[in-house]
DNA sequence: TGTTAGCACTCTGGTTCGGTGAGTGCTAAA
DNA sequence: TTTAGCACTCACCGAACCAGAGTGCTAACA
């Protein structure tokens, strides 16, 4: 990594540096490509913008920077916002109104649903970006309870309770109609044989129960485990997230064509492809950052994620952070995710 | 209503209403105004452009149809939309393809919320406009059983199931610790208490208990009850809606600028104004339509509605629906959202 | 050798201008 | 009552133009 550090400072000489961090900043600032003769002003060293030019035109030629047309100034490329957000950027600490706001949200002992979705309003109120969080995830996953109630028709009502107090509800049609004493034994005997065990485990062992005692098992036990066992495979990939501010992007020149627009909030409203970028920050530990292409996901092309895992006890994890434009304020943001996280996790925790 | 009707003849010819509603159709079809040439085309009376502008100007008088500007053809007005759906539209009923897609879609036996969320996406996806279903209140919802949990620290879980199946479930934190033991026996009483009764007593009851008998009841049993309050509360106004296909406005030049797409997007996100308008369907026959400001909704005001209340055994009741642009073609769309909340009233019967 | 001034050049964005086409209202004739 | 004719009005389009911002290059300078 030091070579690495060696090698850039070989090809940018320091100074290049500062100006490509204050090219940044500016463009942040303000959305336009910024001229030599801005530039030479906002660095604070005495020079004419003809020496700006030179060095604007290394930078070119190292990809950091770019100019949309020939008379126009200069904007960052990915490449650039990379350098810039690896080791330029000082980050600027949430202001204490932001804090004060996120304390009180997120403070309340409120059910899980409910602190998501602050949060992610919270994210996207502060940053007046898009918000996402990923609902948490437990990494170990007691099975406590589960209750069949027969219901009109052949319908049973299968409910799974998790040690955790999360409760997974589906309704089954089954093949023939089972009085409600035999539902109840049937509970009984999966109680005795589950609770308490890890779910992973459960389902482990309900397949091969299923595929060992396939035939001397009575029709009714049959069914009930593969009831159990569609429950317990919905309650360990609970695949979902809550996004809230999606609008904020509308703001921001760069994404607002209406075929840009339609693809993002498509993306939004099919949250799979976001889920996929989340999933894989989930193992990592502190603020991630995606620019442009990085995530991978093309319709997210010109935009920037900025994430963070966040972990309760090391037994529940999820994954929260921001959409917005590449050209988004990375030293007011990255604290702001980073904050939140610490918060919602605490939230999590009590 | 007659006298309306000979009103509105007198007023209006027979001619002049035929030709409103070739405008209207053709406007509908293309988006631009119509000119008196091509209206006299379209006709198919033969007549000359002159004689169809002295209609115009008639209608124009009547404020059924303006002109954007001097030199352009005519649109309709809201009052010109209104009488072309009450008492000019001949409807298209949906094709068999579309017909067949949603019987394949709405047929299969699934859980109710993935239902809502087919629906939904079927009328978007049909119409290339916004779908909107309303969930399935249940006029008569009866409490089937409770069922109260410890979870760690001062929480427990509370589970509501009704007689139609759902679950509601709700974390709450209480000031001491009870035993499971104890929770067991809470469970049992609320269960003996008020099993098989509707929800809208038992909220009755409970607050009649809760004032009454104040003191002399021991403090398990009081927390118990202000808990089954709150469970019972929120399976009563389970006020919520699944909108889809939002986007799909975004092609409709007239709604195209940003922020009037900020703020209808963001009366999506916020959906309490068009539940508002949606529950005023809830007691309706058929289909019912809202053009324009009528909904009184200003963020829906070029806009309209076309919603239609589905019911099932008249117990469960919902409303379901298309948003779009004013200029939306109603002919077909009417006899769609007609046919959805027949099918989604079906499925969910089952 | 790094920096600067000067200059020619390029490209965007806004403005102006005239022409065209679609459409209107009005009047007078059929 | 309908129609033809006519003058008039706009929106839209493309051309031309200018101003402004910014560049690259070259040559001079410290």
């Amino acid at each position: 990594m030091s070579s690495e550090t060696r090698h850039n400072d070989s090809q940018v000489s320091e100074r290049a540096l500062h100006f490509l961090k204050v090219l940044v900043g500016r463009y942040i600032r303000d959305g336009q490509p910024v001229g030599s003769r801005t530039l030479a002003k906002d660095t604070g060293l005495d020079l004419s913008p003809a020496t700006v030019r030179n060095v604007m035109a290394d930078l070119e030629d190292l990809g950091l920077v770019a100019s949309p047309h020939t008379s126009a100034g200069r904007v960052p490329t990915a490449a650039g916002y990379r350098l810039f957000v690896d080791s330029l950027l000082t980050v600027r600490p949430p202001t204490d109104d932001d804090i004060a706001s996120l304390r009180l949200c997120l403070e309340s002992r409120s059910d899980v649903k409910t602190l998501i979705e602050t949060a992610s309003n919270l994210l996207s109120g502060i940053t007046h970006l898009a918000g996402v969080v990923m609902l948490p995830r437990h990494e170990r996953n007691v099975f406590r309870q589960i209750e069949l109630l027969p219901l009109s028709g052949n319908r049973v009502l299968a409910i799974l309770v998790t040690s955790e107090g999360e409760v997974h509800n589906r309704i089954i049609a089954t093949e023939r109609r089972f009085s409600p004493a035999q539902l109840e034994q049937a509970t009984n005997a999966l109680n005795g044989l589950f609770s308490g065990q890890d779910i992973k485990d459960v389902r482990k062992r309900l397949l091969e129960d299923l595929k060992r005692t396939h035939e001397n098992m009575d029709q009714l036990m049959m069914r009930a485990m593969l009831l159990a066992h569609e429950l317990v495979e919905s309650a360990e990939h609970k695949d979902d997230c809550y996004i809230a501010g999606q609008t904020n992007l509308m703001e921001f020149g760069e994404l607002a064509s209406m075929e840009r627009l339609r693809q993002l909030f498509d993306a939004f409203y099919e949250k799979r492809g976001i889920l996929h970028i989340l999933d894989r920050c989930i193992a990592a530990e502190g603020v991630q950052i995606f620019i442009g292409e990085e995530s991978g996901y093309d319709l997210l092309d010109d935009c920037s994620l900025v994430t963070r895992a966040y972990r309760v006890d090391d037994e529940v994890v999820g994954v929260l952070g921001v959409i917005g434009p590449t050209r988004m304020d990375y030293e007011r943001v990255i604290p702001i995710v980073d904050v939140t996280a610490r918060l919602l996790a605490a939230a999590l925790r009590q």
